[in-house]
Formats: structure tokens, C-alpha cells, sequence
DNA sequence: ATCGTATATCGTCGATGGACGATGAGGTCC
DNA sequence: GGACCTCATCGTCCATCGACGATATACGAT
């Protein structure tokens, strides 16, 4: 019944960063679109389309959600919307996990011991 | 470090495991649960339940998610269960977006450039 | 203006996710 | 044997996701 009393548990912002664009990466397809555009093999929705077993209307979905997370950039080109991979942006997930990963340890908190 | 060399759409496994790890850190509190244990100061799922605002089910629920991926590891240790960040795992993750950050563009696919 | 193309959005549907209380499966102690 | 304690699992509820066809929007070409 406590609430979170004691510590504020470190309400850490970039938690909620590395979750949302996490989140935006975790599905296959949108893996997949990601590598697509980071060979530039494809640029345009429709080329995307074609690489894909989907419908158009669910690749255009899966490119919300990569463009709401930032890790796309969408440009309009004539009747056409081209693509690009936001490198910047994923390169900033890279460094969130690399921080998640340096994270030192509390010599005196080792209740376990990783293999 | 050219790693892929002109082939297209490929179905890469690594897309399966990237997209599977970040779906698991893709939620808030499984970042959260996850720097607790990076921190070590939390190891039990008891006082984990206590740093979070949430039930103690809900929180043993994210455990089993982090727990599937393979990025926490538990050990029963009498009544209680201690996890573990693992961190090779996670280091894995760094290096699958990495790896992806860093493939080659093609020369001749320049439709957009990005900033 | 009309047509065709390219993309986004809407509405719907089934599946999954996230939250919870309740219960179950173990372990420790007396 | 009990009476705890810790944690996992079950069942339920509501929200969101992922897929699709249908439709709307925007643009170039005729």
C-alpha cells in the first residue's frame, strides 16, 4: 500500500526516450523499413511497398510510427514521399543503451552474480 | 566495414532479434526495472514492487517480459528472486543498432539527402 | 476539369498488451 | 502439522496494435 514515498526513484526522461523510440523499433517490419532506407535501395513509399508482403495502407502505418519516433524523415517529391533514415536519431538510441550499459555498479549491492 | 554489399530486402535474422529486444525495452517501467538492476540497488523482486507504483503482479509480469528477452536473469534464492541485468545481452542490443547505423550508403540511391 | 497515380487517413476487426485482484506454488519459520 | 512470506500465474477488463479494404487528399498529366 506504500506509495513511492521514499526515493523519488529517479523519474529519468530519458527512460521514456529510449522507450519510446525502443517501442517504434520493436517490430519486424519496421526493422526491416529502417534497413531499407539506411541501404537506400528504396526511398519512396511505394518502392517500400513493393519490398513488403503488406498492404499499402499498413506500410504507410508503419512509417507513422518510425516518423512519430523521429527515426524517419519524409519529404514530399512531387506526387511522390520520399524517405530517409533520421542516422542521427538512431544513433541516439545507440548511445542511450551504451549509457544504460556503463552503468556502475554498487559494490555493495551484489545480493546476485552475473555468470 | 562495408556489411552489406548489394543485397536487397534481405530477411535478416538480426531484424527478428532487434525487433524483439526493443520491443522489450519498449515500455517505461521495463527501462526503469532495468536501470534498477543495472544499479543493483534493487535485486529482489520485493523491493523492485516497492520503487515502482505499481502491483506487485503488474511488476512480476514486466520481470517475465524482460526475463523472455533474455535481458534480465533470475535466481531463486530461498523465498525470494533475484534478477540480474544481462548485460552481455544488452550490449547486444547497442551493438545490433550500431551495426545498422552504420551500413554504407549506396552512391547511386541518393533520391533525398538528410541533413 | 478530368483522369490516373501516390500517399494518408478512416473504420473495422481480431490479437496483443498492460493493469489489477485473486489465487496458487513454493519456501521459511515455529 | 500449521501460519506466514515471496513470487508467479490466472482471469478479467479496457486500451492499444496490426492488419486490411475503402475512401480521401494531393499532385501531374492530358
Amino acid at each position: 500500500m506504500t506509495a513511492v514515498a521514499a526515493t523519488p526513484a529517479r523519474i529519468d526522461a530519458t527512460d521514456d526516450e529510449l522507450a519510446a523510440i525502443a517501442k517504434a523499433l520493436g517490430h519486424p517490419v519496421r526493422v526491416r523499413i529502417l534497413r531499407l532506407l539506411m541501404d537506400r535501395t528504396s526511398c519512396y513509399c511505394g518502392e517500400i511497398v513493393e519490398e513488403l508482403p503488406l498492404a499499402q495502407a499498413t506500410v504507410s502505418q508503419h512509417l507513422k510510427v518510425l516518423k512519430d519516433a523521429g527515426l524517419i524523415v519524409g519529404t514530399i517529391d512531387g506526387p511522390r514521399v520520399c524517405y530517409c533514415a533520421h542516422r542521427e536519431r538512431l544513433a541516439r538510441l545507440g548511445e542511450l543503451v551504451n549509457n544504460l550499459v556503463a552503468v556502475a555498479k554498487s559494490p555493495d549491492a551484489a545480493c546476485c552474480d552475473e555468470e
